[in-house]
DNA sequence: CTGAAAGCGCTTACAG
DNA sequence: CTGAAAGCGCTTACAG
């Protein structure tokens, strides 16, 4: 039988409130008598039932979730996981909360949080804007004692306590892998769509698609990258122009969102002409892209799963427990036709 | 605040010993009395607090995995995942416990199998035979409410109720376009490596593999099926005497275990004449070997997930829950030199 | 600084 | 067929 906070009561001659007590870190309780029942936990490998102890502390998690108000697909679909694990939520002790910010600004996002610290749920998760006030604002939540995780687009390190999202830099390169072994010419010419170099994980990727294309690609030129703030009709007229103007462009690397946009202007290229497409993120658009042939390759971030890793971290720092970093890893998704879920 | 077994016994009029013998559909509660309490359930929206039942019961969940002892990296990693879990289980209630039989062993299978269905866990995770003693087997303990996962190699469905582990068909598929596309010379012959044909996830990459290359590559050449038996030395052996005898041999497709032997072999080819090669799962080996380029896609599925999902259904199953399909979906991995974790 | 008692939401003998 | 009481492992006022 697993040893109980009666038994160590019991060793360590006290009441179960001082155990209690020295349990969890309270104070009032003498050097001697502290030093008693740590002995008694010692030596009975005592490990406390956190659900028991969740049941008579009535305790339940508060978590909230920041979320830019962007219509694009993905950040619609990561809303409509956070709003599952919502509904799934009340059944596990937990109550998630959304919160919603204009895209990219990082004002609105600095004054969400710290909204949040005066009303100090149990943790924070939030897709971060990578800027130095945000930062600070993040720290301040960490000391206060708020678990804050960033989604999807991550801060610099030292002010989360964990990332929930793919490693972007790799992602890139990734796609530049495809993209060198997929194009047929070799010395082809690629273009490259972007939403904003303001965004980290747009940069990031930018960043290891360039890398390898450079390593391991020497012959393939790269054009100017086409800079399309993720919104389908700039996007559009951005591949049409290109398309017309650099008759040889064999490749074109999608690393934002605005797919839509993108596809329109690829369905009028004949299809034996078509350039080697590779695309961000999974949506009803892209996959019959996938399907059809007018994308040869999608690299996706599966927001389900990391809405429901950033649970899971959250309640595992609410409860200073450790995180299996193997199962909270988020994955790079490469769909082909042949693989779509 | 949630309505608990103590607003329901007061609401319908009876005890909580009613309200719970209604609740958990045990005998011996008159029609009108169980009509009584299921009216206030209804009306208060109860939902049962399993944390707190599952303390007042001392339940613990006892799941058993059967593994082959086969000595392979990726079984060797497989229970490593298992044994992980075991340290882990204590603290959830849960014990896990591991059976070991001969690998590729139908018979010893059915014997652990009925061993089980007396012996009695709360469910059963294992490395399917698909072979119809062992899918009576599976359909007898899933009769006696033992739960029943397969892991990594699946039984025809009717038998059992998750499977924790890839789809094979669309692994093969997903590696024969890849393969199309990195070939460069469009009319190259590819050989394909398998361990053996009487394992189903075996012939259903290699299902995938066929139908892809002649829907969409016809040009490409496919030479007959090597068995290797997911031996090093075999492998090794076979793949020689392929690269020797098939001048023009552009790709192989090992779908199965026995990668140290085929990366021997590839070894001896100067860099610059090797075949495009994709196999499955990742290993020290495999890894090393994309790195340095003698192996250019892996194709893999994460153990520790497979591990972990196949409890999170167990529990499921156990509790009467539902799962969460989408969370419990195993995704192909597909790893090259630059998104290796 | 310490302890006795009640309680979290559920289940389980036991008595009737 | 039904209920009162004790208990699962922990925490929390409250009293001293």
């Amino acid at each position: 039988m697993k040893p109980t906070v009666h038994d160590i009561a019991r060793l360590a001659g006290v009441s179960l409130a001082t155990v209690d007590r020295v349990l969890n870190g309270r104070p009032g309780v003498r050097g001697v008598t502290r030093e008693k029942v740590e002995r008694a936990i010692g030596s009975l490998g005592y490990v406390r039932d956190l659900a028991a102890a969740n049941l008579a502390k009535g305790r339940t998690y508060r978590f909230t979730f920041i979320l830019p108000c962007n219509d694009n697909s993905f950040m619609i679909g990561l809303k409509r996981e956070v709003e599952a694990a919502m509904e799934r939520s009340s059944v596990e002790r937990t109550r998630i909360d959304i919160a919603t910010v204009p895209a990219f600004d990082a004002d609105a996002l600095v004054r969400k949080l710290e909204h949040f610290l005066i009303e100090g749920p149990d943790g924070v998760a939030f897709v971060a804007i990578d800027e130095p006030r945000v930062r600070s604002a993040a720290e301040r939540l960490v000391e206060a004692g708020i678990a804050v995780v960033t989604l999807v687009s991550d801060l610099s390190a030292s002010s989360r306590q964990h990332y929930a999202g793919i490693d972007n830099i790799a992602a890139g390169r990734t796609a530049a892998n495809l993209m060198g072994r997929f194009l047929s010419k070799v010395d082809g010419r690629v273009g490259v769509l972007a939403g904003s170099m303001m965004v980290r994980d747009h940069r990031e990727r930018l960043e290891g698609f360039l890398s390898v294309l450079s390593e391991d690609f020497p012959q393939v030129a790269i054009l100017p990258v086409m800079e399309a703030r993720d919104d389908a009709a700039v996007t559009e007229a951005l591949v049409r122009e290109a398309l017309r103007r650099h008759v040889g462009l064999n490749g074109i690397y999608s690393l934002g969102a605005g797919n839509r946009g993108l596809i329109r202007a690829l369905r009028e290229v004949p299809p034996g002409k078509r350039p080697v497409v590779i695309a961000h993120e999974l949506t009803a658009s892209t996959r019959q892209a996938l399907l059809d042939g007018t994308i040869d390759a999608v690299l996706n971030q599966d927001a389900g799963h990391e809405v429901r890793s950033a649970i899971r971290v959250l309640k595992a720092k609410a409860d200073g427990l450790p995180v299996l970093a193997a199962q909270e890893r988020i994955r790079i998704d490469i769909f082909l036709k042949d693989n779509l879920p």
